[in-house]
DNA sequence: CGCGACGTTGATTTGCCTCAACGATTGTGG
DNA sequence: CCACAATCGTTGAGGCAAATCAACGTCGCG
């Protein structure tokens, strides 16, 4: 099946597309295998892409002054992933994004996105609901870090993502709750022994 | 001036709206006044609008186990707040939205917004980049959180927000930066020093 | 006036970090 | 396909940022 097909339905679950807004997507998107450990973004760039994950797996993340990643998210197959700060506002990116698996993505230029939510209002309206999506779970991902423990951060990480926990690293793991390998290392030890 | 007029030029500046638009969007309103310390959304209640702040500034926040308040944003004049997770999914808060000052609302209630989506599509373009740039906010807040001390978030708040910073109080200040009172008063007390 | 929210300071504790060392696993170039 | 390098996971000693708890003075408000 090619890939496109698997994003034509990705968007078919929030609004069914006609055969004319179906046909102003796919002629607007390109594909490409993405190796192990490659950029699609690095820092200092500007993002020029929206991405959707046909197959594989990213990470986008910052890097602070000491030099430490942090990662922000993880993106998966059936995903979205983009620098969207850096691609509205035409800005250097403060972030990477970068393959943590042998990856195939569907990549939408910024000039192409305008003309889908321009042209074909219905675009808007499914972004909308992505977006919105995202927006809700990093605002879940904000109180939790306020709220919890790294213990706790982890064990809710392990039921809301198995399907990220058992293919991921745990230093990338560490790295999305916010703190370090070796701290992550003493709290398995410690639910282990439960 | 009626408070309506705001929120169309707040619109105006996204998409300018016709008189159709302007029209289906006015008539579905609802003006309130609000008093210092009510809750337009309660822990356990579903949430039922979008709400637009006039006039006046609130606080949303979770409480956790132990009882303390965890703030997640806040939202004065001619700004957004609402419980996205709660109004899409219909189930219940587990966020409280307090007012802070004495204040003047416009609201929307999810069906009429929901009329608004379907009938007027211009109303998905508008609101998804709202939602765009909430979004990018809180990404780069978790960022922050993860990669900088206290201290450099006080100063950085105070930079971005000075127009909340000095009509807030500290204690409401050290909970949106994820710490307690007694340490924002240390840190104050350092950068005096300076 | 009196009460509750606020801001501050100090003593003590704690969750998590830093640094260092080590074995196990993985991946890759020759 | 093997050998070596890099990444990964773990453990331990020591340190630091921030929390906790307690006490106290101030202020605004009902």
């Amino acid at each position: 099946m090619s890939p496109i097909k698997n994003l034509v339905s990705h968007f078919d679950r929030y609004l069914s597309l006609d055969d004319d807004e179906s046909q102003a997507l796919t002629s607007r998107l390109s594909e490409r295998k993405i190796r192990r450990k490659q950029y699609i973004l690095q820092e200092g760039d500007i993002c020029k892409y929206f991405t959707y994950v046909v197959e594989g797996c990213f990470k986008m993340y910052g890097v602070d002054k000491s030099g430490t990643e942090h990662n922000l998210l993880f993106a998966a197959e059936d995903d979205w992933i983009s620098d969207l700060d850096s691609l509205h506002k035409e800005r250097p990116s403060k972030l990477f994004i970068e393959a943590i698996e042998p990856s195939t993505i569907l990549q939408i230029s910024k000039g192409d996105l305008w003309y889908l939510y321009t042209n074909h209002p219905k675009f808007n309206r499914i972004f909308r609901v992505i977006i919105e999506d995202k927006y809700i779970e990093l605002q879940n991902r904000l109180l939790q870090t306020f709220s919890t423990t790294a213990y706790e951060r982890y064990e809710s990480f392990l039921e809301q993502y198995p399907n990220l926990s058992n293919r991921l690293p745990n230093t990338q793991i560490a790295s999305y709750l916010g703190i370090t390998p070796e701290f992550l290392s003493k709290i398995r030890n410690e639910r282990s022994g439960k």
